[in-house]
RNA sequence: GCCGAUGUAGCUCAGUUGGCCAGAGCAGCUGAUUUGUAAUCUGCAGGUCGGGGGUUCGAAUCCCUUCAUCGGCUCCA
């Protein structure tokens, strides 16, 4: 007999060689039915792998994310099948679960090349396959079977990958005709496959090396139930209407031109004045917080990012050097803030009492990111930081590093930016030529890093090899409209360019100390941030950043004199609105308002102009009486304080 | 940059196997209407069918090329 320890603490006994399965069917026969992988003292497995010793468990259903992974793993090896019955030869990558569904790389046979008309093709196979309720079976071998069977096979990736695997851990899971080298678990059959849809093909470079073969990434994903199916597919409908581009397009906030050139934003008013309001929210904080602002030019001498080591880790890759009259003279759009901040630094001579020195400047800069990687506003070529470095003494360091994570913190609860995670960003150790700066201050800078966000109780997660080249951060990280990841604020902690600048303070010592610095930004660019705002809040804006406040709606024509009194008079306290004299009627003017989502809408007609008011609608929600266009402004300048009370 | 897809009016889209002057809705402009909380009616105008080249008696449609966009990959100081 062995114990069985369940999450809720109880013990029991079962005999050995028990599985989850029946284990599952011993709790409830309807748990049976739903249950579809199990961890086994922390490790995830088979429903069907017998339980030899002691063991705590946890059984996982659809709602866990353990198990939609179990479910979507399988799937990625039916729809491998799948392929593999539609064209034989084919070569196999990988084929994981991923957070929403699964994919699989593969090279077809034949040199058939894969069009978005097989995408059905291999759905309609999958459908057909899983209605077969195959069981999935697993098989241990050793080493020199599974290179034996790939060989056979003429597989060259799975061979590359057993290659690496050590014998003795290496095992085969087999479903219907497909054999596939895998780890697991895998689901007991796939009969639970019941909704499917193969989403996409894209190109991916194996191993994720763009010098190796591309191989096609099939993108599918799979339910229990149709039902579920049918609502994802309709998240992603609804998700596109939230995408930034198309409602900077329909609110006119921001466009772009092929003349300019791409990747090159251009706001427009309404986009501007959002903007505008973002710097000067964030300035006024910043003030308050002991910043101090700077500006600086848009080009320096190329030897300025020669000493930085920009130069040498992007200098072919990004805008080639500008050149001038001078022979040999040379200079270069940049690409960051840094070093002209530094130069400021160096300007004038710093005590050890002066430090911190906090140097702001909504910066813009240039960076020539490739043709397939531009995307709306989240990633441009040209873009405004809302960047500051802090010069600080060593021991200062931990302190000024956890008052940034404090600002950034404060500045997403009063956005309310709930939904973000915070990602320590650390070096790839296996690839450190990739990085500048000795192995001492990275092991120093990593630990400041991961120190200072365990003291402000801040929660990550760790990613290696997503530093910096001269320094590890603490990145957060938000969500777009179908859940892709984009990188907004971003702590950086740098002992590399104060020597490279040499830059230095007195210390109490009378002797010249080396500065730490500290890189950040809150927002990262106006731009991404901007891009997020609209994907979060479907363009639907807080007040205090809606470009225009309201609008004045005219029963009719007869109206309009009374209603530009009020224009008038709301303007002039500062409350942007606008008029809508159209000869049309009130219902069609109200509907065209509330698609531009303007957060007020104000009807004046007979009643309002003998009574000297104003009838006010909210945005989304409806008639909020009549009022004086006096208690109004009060009204909506109360609002847009309770927004932003700092 | 790489793989795949797309590109028709300001916007969203039709356009059969190549065949008369390329269509609709919305937006715009006209005129009528003077309207009470999410679409009033009339008329008009608007497109070298992304650009260039080719095949053909004839191309939005087929081929080549180029640019841009979309979904991924790679990259992201």
């Amino acid at each position: 007999m062995i114990k069985i320890t369940f999450p809720d603490g109880t013990v029991r006994d079962y005999k050995a060689g028990i599985t989850g399965l029946e284990l599952a069917k011993d709790i409830s026969p309807a748990l049976a039915r739903e249950v579809l992988s199990v961890t086994v003292n922390g490790e995830v497995t088979d429903l069907t792998r017998p339980i030899n010793s002691d063991a705590s468990i946890r059984l996982h259903k659809w709602d866990d994310e353990e198990g939609k992974h179990t479910f979507w793993h399988s799937s990625a090896h039916l729809m491998a099948e799948a392929i593999e019955q539609l064209w034989p030869g084919t070569k196999f990558g990988i084929g994981p679960a991923i957070e929403n569904g699964f994919y699989y790389d593969i090279e077809p046979g034949n040199g058939h090349e894969l069009t978005d008309d097989d995408l059905i093709l291999i759905e309609n196979k999958m459908k057909e396959l899983a209605s077969r309720n195959q069981p999935i079976e697993r098989r241990e071998v050793s080493k020199q079977e599974a290179i034996a069977y790939f060989t056979k096979k003429g597989d060259e990736y799975k061979l590359e990958l057993i290659s690496e695997l050590e014998d003795g851990t290496i095992s085969f899971y087999s479903s219907g005709t497909f054999v596939d080298l895998c780890r697991g678990p895998h689901l007991p059959s796939t009969e639970p496959i019941k909704a499917i849809k193969v989403l996409s093909l894209a190109g991916a470079y194996w191993r994720g090396d763009e010098k190796r073969k591309m191989l096609t990434r099939v993108y599918g994903i799979t339910f229990p139930k149709q039902k579920m199916l049918d609502e994802y597919l309709a998240f992603l409908e609804e998700a596109k209407k939230r995408d930034h581009r198309r409602i900077g397009k329909e609110l006119e906030l921001f466009t772009f031109s092929p003349k300019v050139g791409m990747g090159l934003p251009l706001w427009m008013p309404r986009g501007a004045e959002i903007r505008a309001s973002l710097i000067n929210f964030l300035t006024s904080i910043l003030k308050k917080r002991g910043y101090k602002i700077v500006a600086t030019p848009h080009i320096g001498n190329v030897n300025l990012y020669k000493t930085s080591g920009h130069y040498e880790k992007y200098g072919e890759s990004s805008f080639r050097p500008i050149s001038t009259p001078q022979e040999g003279e040379q200079f270069m759009l940049k690409p960051m803030n840094c070093p002209h901040h530094c130069e400021i630094y160096n300007a004038t001579p710093h005590s050890y009492k002066d430090l911190p020195l906090r140097m702001a400047e909504f910066g813009t800069v240039y960076r020539y990111e490739q043709s397939g990687e531009l995307h709306g506003l989240t990633r441009v070529r040209s873009f405004t930081q809302d960047d500051a470095h802090h010069f600080c003494r060593p021991d200062q360091l931990r302190e000024e590093f956890k008052s940034i994570i404090d600002l950034v913190l404060y500045v997403f609860r009063l956005l309310n930016f709930n939904e973000f995670t915070a990602q320590v960003s650390l070096r790839d150790p296996d690839h450190k030529e990739k990085y500048i700066g000795t192995d001492e201050n990275w092991e120093r800078a990593e630990r400041d890093i991961i120190e200072a966000a365990a003291e402000m109780n801040l929660s990550t997660v760790v990613e290696t090899g997503e530093a910096a080249f001269y320094g590890p951060k603490l990145d957060f990280m938000v969500k777009d409209a179908i859940g892709r990841k984009w990188q907004l604020g971003t702590i950086q902690v740098d002992y590399n360019l104060p020597e490279r600048f040499d830059l230095t303070y007195n210390g109490s010592d009378n002797q010249k100390h080396r500065p730490v610095m500290i890189h950040r930004t809150i927002f990262g660019s106006m731009e991404r941030f901007v891009a997020v705002l609209i994907e979060n809040s479907a363009g639907k804006f807080p007040l205090w950043l809606a470009p225009d406040k309201a609008v004045i709606l005219p029963i009719s024509e007869k109206y309009n004199d009374y209603a530009k009194n009020v224009l008038e008079l709301l303007n002039n306290s500062d409350i942007c609105t606008l008029i809508d004299e159209r000869s049309e009627k009130i219902g069609k003017k109200i509907r065209d308002n509330e698609l531009k989502r303007i957060p007020y809408l104000l009807i004046v007609g007979e009643k309002e102009e003998q009574t000297g008011t104003i009838s006010v609608r909210r945005q989304g929600e409806g008639d909020k009486g009549t009022m004086k266009p006096e208690e109004f402004i009060k009204y909506i300048k109360e609002e847009i304080k309770r927004e932003i009370a700092v």
